[in-house]
DNA sequence: AGAATGCCTTGAATCCGTTCGACGCGCCGC
DNA sequence: GCGGCGCGTCGAACGGATTCAAGGCATTCT
């Protein structure tokens, strides 16, 4: 039925639900809370379907008539200025729900960072399921406040934490958002540019290069290969970041 | 049983759940999708309280047990940095929910800018009211999704907005909020301080004040009394918001 | 009434982040 | 191999917002 959920040949675990059995949003996201026949029926209506890295999942002002779960990559969320110049309002990593919305319309872009594979499923039929499992109802609404939580997070840190502190609480959230996803690391991935971050900390690309210029010849971090960060020294990014400008 | 709910000696509504006949909830609250039967059942199980200005609703950390809606008056929520500096993350206004949050504690302050009138209602009755009313739940979810657009719209003001574009957005939306709440006025209440609404966007006091003054000399705005503001020239306000500097 | 306090306004100097310009590097297509 | 392009880095100058400081105006307290 669909390209990806038998990688190995030799899979035994398809009679329940085969295509949600690797999906991140089992373990952080919607279907965490949903039992084996949830999962057969939303995997029975929804769709998977993978894009190319920068593609568009849906644009500002489309009808948001889908939501998605990001299976595998990474997305940014973006306002547009008349002006042209462009907020991110968030990033999104494997197992994040996008797009869910009351809005007749989305009220942000959204774009891939990275080839990533999504699982798609028509508003109605998302409906219809909240309908019949309140857990999931009871789920979305947990996941809107904790985006909401993060979201007000973010306002104090463009409204009042200095450029280097911005740029290391941005690494402190990477952090956050991998432990999220599996065992903590030290190597992370960080597919967004120097203007995607700029544009998500309220800065300037070059700010943002020339912070973690300074982070690289402190020895609080290293950059072993293009779109991956290494985050040697936590508590000096940490101190940093919450203005506690005394080293510990 | 309580001490608000019947300012005319004569209220022939009473059987009707009279607590919130006249409550901003209903307009464009918690409450709006209720019927009367819920209302009663609601009313019953909540308490009003009135509480003077400069009081903490809930601090930030406080176990989150309760939920409050605003019946009248003005609120601030803020968070703390440990640096002492505070970020204003939202206004509340008659008729908003004050304190629902799926967290163990709340994730901010709540303080009243004014003498304010309050509906308390215990957590475990909310999740109760939310099991047996669907539509409350649905409604609860909405409300989340508004607030959460609304503070990336907030996001876009902080981040990318000069110091005068962020003044006029708060002004805009302070129009937007008294809208919300009844018919359009030219006059409006802004109890808050200009520590407050510099809090609230990423300045200081004194910028804020500067670009006031600077809106009443242009003639865009008047202040016919402290905490009170009229909005004269609302295009160019929306111009300079929009970052379209070409007045039109 | 007079003093004290809180809030707002205004001015001058400073500073942090931006702007503008230039350059290096790696990747891709030709 | 070469040129073009996207992305990142770096330096110098500029500018908008902050910082620091002083004073005004209400309201409250004594």
């Amino acid at each position: 039925m669909n390209p990806f959920d038998a990688p190995h040949p030799t899979n035994e675990l398809k009679a329940t639900a085969p295509v949600c059995d690797r999906c991140g949003s089992r373990v952080a996201g919607l279907c965490q809370p949903l039992d084996i026949a949830a999962l057969d029926e939303i995997s029975s209506e929804s769709q998977q379907t993978s894009m190319p890295a920068h593609s568009m999942v849906f644009r500002e002002g489309d009808p948001a008539g889908k939501v998605f779960t990001l299976i595998e990559g990474f997305a940014k969320l973006t306002r547009l200025l008349p002006d042209g110049k462009q907020q991110v309002v968030g990033f999104r990593f494997a197992g994040d729900v996008i797009g869910y919305t009351t809005l007749p319309s989305y009220p942000f872009d959204a774009e891939l960072l990275t080839d990533s594979r999504l699982c798609r499923l028509e508003r109605g039929q998302l409906d219809g399921l909240l309908r019949r499992y309140p857990k999931l109802e009871r789920r979305m609404l947990d996941l809107c406040v904790q985006e909401l939580t993060a979201t007000q997070e973010q306002l104090v840190t463009v409204g009042r934490r200095s450029a280097e502190a911005r740029v290391a609480a941005f690494l402190l959230s990477l952090v956050e958002a991998s432990r999220r996803r599996g065992p903590p690391r030290t190597v992370l991935e960080m597919p967004m540019t120097r203007a995607d971050i700029a544009d998500f900390l309220g800065l300037t690309l070059e700010t943002v290069s020339r912070s973690l210029t300074a982070f690289r010849k402190r020895g609080w971090i290293r950059e072993p290969v293009h779109h991956r960060v290494e985050l040697i020294n936590l508590p000096a990014l940490s101190a940093l970041a919450e203005g506690t400008s005394d080293n510990g």
